[in-house]
DNA sequence: CGGGACAACGTTTTT
DNA sequence: CGTTGTCCCG
C-alpha cells in the first residue's frame, strides 16, 4: 500500500483566483464562499442565492487547493447535490466528481457498508422502505396475538409511524404516544413490545429502515473513536444545505464529524422549515450556534427571484407566524403584476380555469417549463390532470405516488434483495408468496428452511419436487439458481427475473400488459447501475420520482408543465406559480387543526410555495367542495384571507 | 391451507 | 377508488 500525505492550504491564503468571485457575488455571498475554517451559519432567505453560494464555495475551496474528497456536500436530495456539483464543475473542472456528496441517508448508508462489521451488520444489508418496515410490525404483531378486533390497536402504519417519531426526535416512544397518540396510551406496553421484537427482528436479518441508517451511524460514531477520527480526517470541510429541515440525529451526526475544531458550514432558512413530521424543527437551525460554538452567522437577506409584489405577499404571509427571526426580502427587480386570488365555483372550473390561464400564457411566450402548479397533497391534482390530458397539455408530476411503490416493481426488487442478502425474510416472504398454491403457512415453512440452509436454493430444494405447489417453487428455485452467487449484472438481472415474473404477472394481474411495460424500463433503468447493490440502494434512498416511462421515453419533451407537490418543490423556481386548492382543511390541512405548531408548519408551508414564483403568482381555491361526506363549502386559506386589494389581487372569473 | 369473493374503511407531506 | 381485512368454499 502507498500511503503519501496531503499537503493542507489554508483558503485565506491561497494563491490567485481565476474565478472572479466579487463580480459574481454579493458582499454577503462572497463572505460565505470565501469564510475561513471553523463553524459557520449561513441564514439564506427564499431565493437569495443560497445554491449559488454553495456551488461558488466548493468552487473556492477546490481551487485553494483543498482536495476535493476531502469535501461532504450534505443536501435533502441526491439530485440537489448532483446539480450543485454539475455547476461547481463548470467553474473548477471534473474534480468535483471526487466531492462527496448526497442525501444523510445515501452518506450514512455508504458508510455503514464500509464499517458494517464495527456495527453489527453485513455490508451486503438491505435497506427496507417504509412499506416493508410495516410488513414486518405487522408479522411481529400477528406473532404477538394483536390482532383481535375487540380492542382497539393501531394500524402498522400507526405503530410505524409512533416508532420513527421516536427516533427522529430522540425521545421515548412511551414519550410519542403520550404526546400525540393518547389513545393508544394503554397499549404503550404492547407497543414496547413490538419494538424490541421489530429491532430485534431487522438484526437478525439484516435490514435496516431508513431511521436505521442514522441511528446505526451514530451509534458508530459515538462508540468508536478511531472510526470517528479517521473520518473526520477524511472530510475536512462538511456543507449542510436546508439545514432548517435536519433533525436531532441528523444535528447529531454533523456535530460527531465536524465538532471541535471542523469546518462546518450549515445554511437554511427557519422560515423554509416543512418537515416536522420527520422530526426536523425549525428549532435546530437556530440552536446550531449552541452546538457550535463560536459559529460566525451570516444572512443573505436580497432576494433574486422573484418581483417585489411576490415578494410583499410572502413577507405578509411569513409575518402572521406565532414565532419567526424576523427577516424581510426584498429586491432589486422590480414591482411586477400583483399576485391573484382567484375563487372559482367548484374544482373541475378551478381545473379549466388554470389550464386556460396556462394556454394563455404559453400563448404570451412562457414556456410550459417555466410554469408549475403547486399543492399540499398528491391526490389534489387529480381532476387538474384529467383537463390538462383532454387539453393535450404535456405535464410531469413531482411528489405523491411513488411507482417503486407499485406491487410488481416491488416484486422484481424482492428477488434481486434475496439475492443480495439471503437473510432478508421480508423479500423472501413477498418472493415466495408470489408462487401458486404458496400461502402465508407454506410460506413460513419454507422460509424456515432457506433461513437455515447455507444457500437459497438448497433450503428450497426439499419443496422443488413438491407436487403441492406443481412447477411454482421448481421455477423459482432454477432462476434464483441461475443468478445466485454470482457478480450480477443488474440490467440482465431484471430481465431474468422478468421471464420468470411474466407469467406471475397475468395471472395476478388483470392490467399485466401496462406492468410489464414498466418492468421493461426498470430493466432501462436497470443498465446505469453497475452493481445490483447500487442498485438496490438507490431504488430505496433515491426512486426515479417521475414514472418509469418519463424517464426512459426516447424523446422526453422538455416543454412540459410541472405538477408538484409543494414539499417536493423545495428549492426550486418558475416564471409562472399556481397554487390550487388554498381553502381551509386543505392547505392547512384538517389534520393540522388540532396544534398550532403545526398549523405554523402549514404557514410555512403557503410561504415556501409562494416564493417559488419569479413573475407570476396565481392562488386558487373552489368554493363548492365535494368531500365523502357530501358537498360542502370552502373558505379561502386562513394564510390567504383579509389581505389588503394591493398586496393580493381578487379576480372574479365569468365561464362562458 | 390457499385463494377468491366480498365488505369496510379512510384518504399528507418524504428519506 | 383502491387497498386491507374477513369469510367461506374447494
Amino acid at each position: 500500500m502507498k500511503k503519501y500525505t496531503l499537503k493542507r492550504t489554508d483558503p485565506e491564503h491561497a494563491p490567485s483566483y481565476l474565478i472572479p468571485y466579487e463580480k459574481e457575488l454579493n458582499e454577503n455571498q462572497l463572505s460565505a464562499v470565501t469564510f475561513g475554517s471553523g463553524p459557520s451559519l449561513v441564514i439564506a432567505g427564499a431565493g437569495s442565492g443560497k445554491t449559488r453560494t454553495l456551488v461558488y464555495r466548493v468552487a473556492r475551496l477546490i481551487e485553494s487547493g483543498v482536495s476535493p474528497a476531502s469535501i461532504l456536500l450534505l443536501t435533502f436530495t441526491r439530485k440537489a447535490a448532483r446539480q450543485m456539483l454539475d455547476r461547481a464543475a463548470a467553474l473548477v473542472g471534473t474534480q468535483t466528481e471526487k466531492v462527496a456528496g448526497g442525501t444523510f441517508h445515501s452518506f450514512s448508508s455508504s458508510i455503514l457498508r464500509e464499517y458494517a462489521s464495527a456495527v453489527g451488520f453485513s455490508a451486503s444489508f438491505t435497506i427496507l422502505d417504509r412499506a416493508d418496515g410495516e410488513d414486518i410490525i405487522n408479522l411481529i404483531r400477528g406473532r404477538l396475538g394483536l390482532t383481535d378486533r375487540e380492542r382497539r390497536f393501531p394500524k402498522k402504519e400507526t405503530i410505524g409511524e409512533i416508532f420513527s417519531k421516536a427516533v427522529n426526535r430522540a425521545v421515548p416512544v412511551a414519550g410519542v404516544i403520550e404526546q400525540e397518540y393518547p389513545h393508544f396510551a394503554h397499549e404503550t406496553e404492547k407497543l414496547l413490545e413490538i419494538l424490541a421484537a421489530y429491532t430485534e427482528y431487522k438484526q437478525a436479518h439484516m435490514l435496516m429502515d431508513y431511521d436505521d441508517l442514522l441511528v446505526h451511524l451514530v451509534r458508530l460514531l459515538e462508540k468508536n473513536e478511531g472510526i470517528r477520527e479517521a473520518l473526520k480526517k477524511r472530510y475536512r470541510y462538511i456543507l449542510v444545505d436546508e439545514y432548517q429541515d435536519t433533525n436531532g440525529l441528523q444535528a447529531r451526526i454533523v456535530e460527531l464529524l465536524g465538532g471541535g475544531a471542523g469546518n462546518v458550514m450549515a445554511v437554511g432558512d427557519d422560515s423554509q422549515s416543512i418537515y416536522s413530521f420527520r422530526g426536523a424543527h425549525f428549532k435546530n437551525i437556530m440552536d446550531f450556534p449552541t452546538l457550535f460554538p463560536g459559529a460566525s452567522v451570516i444572512k443573505l437577506e436580497e432576494n433574486y427571484r422573484s418581483t417585489q409584489s411576490i415578494l410583499n405577499l410572502a413577507n405578509v404571509i411569513i409575518d402572521r407566524a406565532r414565532e419567526k427571526y424576523t427577516k424581510i426580502l426584498w429586491t432589486k427587480k422590480g414591482t411586477g403584476t400583483l399576485p391573484a386570488l382567484v375563487p372559482l365555483p367548484d374544482e373541475p372550473s378551478q381545473s379549466r380555469f388554470v389550464a386556460q390561464r396556462i394556454l394563455d400564457l404559453r400563448e404570451e411566450g412562457v414556456p410550459l417549463s417555466d410554469i408549475c402548479v403547486l399543492f399540499r397533497a398528491g391526490f389534489n391534482s387529480f381532476d387538474l390532470e384529467i383537463e390538462l390530458k383532454k387539453r393535450n397539455i404535456p405535464f410531469v408530476k413531482h411528489g405523491g405516488f411513488k411507482f417503486m411503490e407499485t406491487a410488481h416493481v416491488k416484486d422484481i426488487v424482492a428477488h434481486i434483495k434475496v439475492l443480495v442478502n439471503p437473510r432478508d425474510a421480508v423479500g423472501l416472504k413477498r418472493v415466495l408468496m408470489l408462487v401458486e398454491n404458496v400461502g402465508p403457512r407454506t410460506e413460513e415453512e419454507i422460509t424456515g428452511s432457506v433461513l437455515s440452509a447455507p444457500r437459497i436454493t438448497e433450503g428450497l430444494a426439499p419443496f422443488a419436487g413438491d407436487r403441492r405447489f406443481g412447477e411454482g417453487i421448481g421455477r423459482l428455485s432454477r432462476v434464483l439458481a441461475s443468478l445466485e452467487g454470482r457478480d450480477l449484472n443488474p440490467a440482465e438481472t431484471v430481465e431474468r427475473l422478468l421471464e420468470y415474473y411474466t407469467p406471475i404477472a397475468k395471472r395476478r394481474y388483470d392490467d399485466h400488459p401496462k406492468r410489464l411495460e414498466d418492468l421493461e424500463h426498470l430493466a432501462i433503468i436497470a443498465r446505469k447501475y453497475r452493481s445490483v447493490e447500487s442498485f438496490l440502494t438507490d431504488m430505496a434512498l433515491e426512486p426515479p420520482s417521475d414514472s418509469i416511462s418519463d424517464i426512459t421515453r426516447e424523446d422526453p419533451d422538455p416543454e412540459r408543465l410541472i405538477l408538484s407537490t409543494i414539499h417536493s418543490a423545495k428549492g426550486l423556481e418558475w416564471h409562472s406559480v399556481f397554487i390550487i386548492w388554498a381553502a381551509e382543511g386543505y392547505l392547512p390541512t384538517t389534520y393540522a387543526a388540532e396544534s398550532a405548531d403545526d398549523l405554523e408548519e402549514e404557514l410555512r408551508l403557503m410561504y415556501v410555495a409562494a416564493t417559488r414564483a419569479k413573475e407570476n403568482l396565481t392562488i386558487t381555491f373552489p368554493i363548492k367542495i365535494i368531500t365523502h361526506r357530501g358537498p360542502a363549502f370552502g373558505r379561502p386559506s386562513r394564510f390567504i384571507e383579509d389581505i389588503g386589494e394591493d398586496v393580493l389581487e381578487t379576480w372574479s372569473v365569468e365561464e362562458e
